[in-house]
DNA sequence: AAATTTAATAGACACTGTGTTGACAAATCA
DNA sequence: TGATTTGTCAACACAGTGTCTATTAAATTT
């Protein structure tokens, strides 16, 4: 099983290859982006990108994993310390990450990316926040569900005009506003 | 520039185009889906696809334009009526549209579909909800606009948590929450 | 009903990108 | 070092694209 990962040549070529697919991912559309264009800006043979990838989605969808693995790490990583963690503290801990990783996040979650990635990403960070947040507060099942969609995709709409507006609130101040607006929807749906 | 729209013949071929194409996108991915294929299905010649579209997107993107334009129709019966509207009757004629069109809307509003066009069929739908909501409460412009994004995008989630409940839920059921939720979160902003 | 306009078709064109193959070369391991 | 993986490469047949021309058929106009 253990593939050879290691192997330095491998190494380099999947990351001219995602470098090279993110540098068009900026310029152009998804749907335009061929095969053949990444290998010759990345300066590698079309048979070595077929060796590691199926096709153009296949490289994006594992992008896509390695970002969802990172979001995860940040998160674990401030539970390890088994501390009583706050929810705010979490939030700006997400937005801390998409501001450092502003390149990559802004191809993937803006408007031009896709929303089953997205809700992927809001869910992991919202899972531990909401989970917490309704063990206490009674809400039913069925409601919560349609209050959790709302606020998951909420968030991803919180984020895109975060972009749009150049990341100018800091992280904490995002991360403040998208706990207020949750505990607040939360709240509502307790009244009834 | 007035295009001969009439002609019979134009008016079955676009018919079949879009017919053929919706099909095909229940089917398989749009990535997936060549020119060929849909003039195949379609019974159609290749050159006179290309006679009324340039490709596949631009046949998309016509489509979701009529699908938009059919919203604000909805709509803008309600307020010929010179009545003054309330805003969960607003909703619900957004509801009751869905569902009655309920094969297409399920393709370009679900989690498949591009939010950058969800966006404009949820701000098109909220535009006089949220006008009329806000003029009488006074929340910052800058703040308030991260509280629209949230809930602008908070609208696309729950439509598609509706539409993978099979749409059990009713309209109106829709449309009172999607008031309550909205009309919570301004207040959230009123607070601070 | 005939004349005119306009759309759709068949088929061919060069072209671009795809996915695969078998030979070669470089990295790893003994 | 020499043997063995395993990644890389150039060349291949094949799919779909977008365009064009001559021809047919259907609509509209007179």
């Amino acid at each position: 099983m253990r593939e050879s990962k290691d192997d330095r040549r491998v190494k380099y070529t999947k990351m001219v290859i995602k470098e090279s697919f993110i540098n068009l991912l900026e310029k152009k559309d998804l749907s335009r982006i061929t095969v053949k264009e990444i290998c010759e800006d990345a300066d590698i043979n079309r048979a070595t990108f077929y060796s590691h990838y199926t096709d153009v989605y296949d490289l994006l969808r594992k992008i896509e994993n390695e970002l969802l693995e990172n979001v995860n790490a940040q998160l674990s990583q401030l539970y390890e310390k088994g501390k009583k963690v706050n929810e705010v503290d979490l939030a700006e801990r997400i937005f801390d990450y998409i501001k450092e990783n502003a390149k990559l996040c802004r191809l993937l979650l803006s408007e031009r990316g896709d929303i089953s990635f997205q809700k992927k990403v809001m869910i992991i960070a919202y899972d531990k926040i909401i989970n917490e947040l309704t063990d206490n507060n009674k809400i039913s099942r069925e409601d919560a569900e349609y209050v959790y969609s709302f606020a998951i995709t909420g968030c991803i709409g919180i984020v895109q005009k975060w972009f749009n507006d150049n990341m100018k609130k800091s992280p904490r101040f995002m991360a403040e506003m998208v706990i207020r607006l949750t505990l607040g929807l939360i709240n509502i749906s307790k009244q009834h």
